[in-house]
DNA sequence: TTATTATATTGCAATATTACGATAAATAAA
DNA sequence: TTTATTTATCGTAATATTGCAATATAATAA
């Protein structure tokens, strides 16, 4: 079938999974660690940086910016696009809020 | 196409997304915290839990068991599932990694 | 041995994702 | 205005993912 039944889980667990999505696919993390390392960015320095086309790169800045983890400002005739610091710490917390759940003891495996 | 391009990436960056993408999914998510709460496991259980089909959920559970997230142990008839403590951490720590490199300050927005 | 129970695997259909060429849209420069 | 330049969108092909019924496998119980 290929469609996720949404309906079978919480909010939360769907919210998160979203999130996760976009991390999960190397050349948008690529594009943040661009992000971190350049402050603020252009796309056509993407380009040339990943090797992708350019339509696929935009594909993927779009998708950063649905999930409001990066944003655009129009800056002439290209866009400067940066991280959201908001999100960011947003997920930062959401993520570590799972993580920190398990284990209460380093080695705290029950089988 | 559909096939990602891996050998543009680093390493680490399609090991990260190769993580990420196992908790981009609900069913995956609500059977960890189902394994966070019941501390031991029986696959079984899922099925009624989650009311996904069973051959569904097994899928799950293998994707979740190669990324190591989890393990498994035969009990009887049953097989004990329970979240992998070393990997776990290693997790947190490769999300913390990458989302401690930003923001410095916590209205950090470049544009 | 033959059930029974629990989980895994296979095969398939439906949908999603990835990637890119072509083209559109928007702005800046000439 | 016309012409670049930059980014977005459309259409399409290839591959991946999701989900499930049917079946296989493995271990226990009778």
């Amino acid at each position: 079938m290929g469609i996720t039944k949404s309906d079978l889980f919480t909010d939360k667990q769907n919210e998160f999974a979203r999130i996760a999505k976009v991390f999960g696919h190397p050349a948008r993390l690529a594009i943040l660690e661009y992000l971190l390392k350049s402050e603020t960015c252009i796309c056509g320095d993407l380009v040339e940086e990943l090797g992708l086309a350019q339509a696929t790169i935009s594909q993927h800045l779009r998708e950063l910016k649905t999930a409001e983890i990066i944003k655009g400002n129009i800056e002439g005739t290209s866009i400067c696009y940066c991280i959201n610091a908001k999100k960011w710490i947003e997920i930062k917390s959401i993520f570590n809020a799972l993580f920190d759940r398990y284990p209460e003891n380093v080695d705290d495996d029950c089988c």
